[in-house]
DNA sequence: GAAAGTTCGTGAAAATATTCTCGAATCTCG
DNA sequence: CGAGATTCGAGAATATTTTCACGAACTTTC
């Protein structure tokens, strides 16, 4: 395709495909790929037992099945030093990375479509640990409007824009049904969300400058089907 | 790290990480990264209005936010031609991912740990039209034991390895809290299961040849976190 | 305190993944 | 039919990610 019009106006822009952004901190650059395993190495050493404070490389690498260079790359990117025969230290490891992804300030966040996995999401734990708090729960079905779970009630989502923009909410977590996705997308920007985490089997048309990040869990399916082909 | 006889011996023989796996029907490799992406097409082109068949590779790269020359190589991998100035059909396209991941014939899972989480997959529809069958559902809380959720009934821990015995049962679904995450993969893999998809936020070691995929959601978090650091 | 054994840190090399370029195929419309 | 617009297909060029290789740092043990 040449960079004819068309594809120069939609998307492209912002957020293709290795989502790069500077982060304030440091002039570093944090890739998609190394997001991800600092996560992965975030969620399961803050589950350590804690008393263990150094962990090395090689014992990460087998832990998360990667390679020890890996381990040691990563980390060196958010500026953890080891120390030699020893290796790193857990607490620090945690520390920088909830510093660099930023995940210390509470990020408020509403969730919009309280079915099961909605549901399920509002009383996921681990969610407060890393900081993200829900603020609010909305949906359009009249029987779910007004129960509520973990103690929030469940709002119409009539006020959804009002609610956000006055709590100057940031963060939207969409579970509902794919035919209102795309709509109720399109409301959230409007109303000032900035990142969508989408757990709805579609693809979402939003401005430049709102983040995506598709969860889509029916992913995992193929990726299982695939390695069990020989059986 | 030097191939010492201790980093030798745990892991690393299978599914490291680009986990490739060669398809039987043809000679082609799928890498991980191109796994993911055709599922991302499969869900979302599946659920496309019936009366669309035509699709072009730049409608395609917009929509996913991905460069149209990937679509075009992603979509050759698996043998789908397009036809100039038209695009690609989009029965075809689906067709030939089914065909490829092995989505067609029925993979049947058990669940095991039926909290919230467990429960919302468990009802999550989308997993049928893949071909993801869930034969059986566990847990080890008796008061969860006996109840029922979308016509299956909670079973106990206790006859779990028997059934997945004697059903030939592959997949399992880990939904259950992380302190016994390890000791039922054992479990599993023993009663014979070869991919786990693991919801719970550990790292499992299981032996080579057992496929894992983890499912850690709170990722997300921090992609998101990052993404709004300049907020 | 020297030798043996780990492990970090890093630059170079290899492997993968993505994007660019452009000729050829196909359709539309006057 | 011929011009113009669109899109596929494929090889070359980039860019990114992962792995290798090895010197230096630190511990432990004799």
């Amino acid at each position: 395709m040449k960079k004819t019009a068309r594809s120069r106006i939609i998307g492209k822009s912002r957020s293709v495909r290795p989502p790069i952004v500077r982060s304030r901190r440091t002039r570093c650059l944090l890739t998609h790929t190394v997001l991800e395993r600092l996560m992965h190495y975030y969620i399961c050493l803050s589950k350590y037992d804690p008393n263990i404070e150094w962990i090395s490389s090689p014992h990460l690498a087998v832990q998360f099945r990667v390679d020890d260079t890996q381990v040691r790359k990563d980390l060196a990117v958010i500026g953890v030093k080891g120390r030699p025969n020893a290796g790193f230290r857990r607490s620090q490891i945690l520390e920088r990375i909830r510093e660099f992804l930023g995940l210390g300030r509470s990020l408020k966040a509403v969730v919009v479509g309280v079915g099961r996995l909605g549901g399920a999401l509002v009383a996921y734990r681990d969610f407060r640990e890393l900081g993200l708090e829900i603020a609010g729960l909305f949906d359009n079905d009249p029987r779910k409007i007004g129960g509520s779970i973990a103690g929030l009630t469940i709002l119409s989502t009539d006020g959804m824009k009002s609610f956000i923009r006055q709590r100057k909410i940031r963060i939207a977590i969409l579970a509902c049904p794919v035919f209102v996705a795309q709509i109720l997308a399109h409301e959230l920007v409007e109303a000032g969300i900035r990142a969508i985490w989408n757990f709805s089997p579609t693809t979402l048309q939003v401005p430049s400058g709102v983040f995506v990040r598709n969860e889509h869990i029916s992913v995992g399916i193929g990726e299982i089907a695939y390695h069990l082909l020989p059986f």
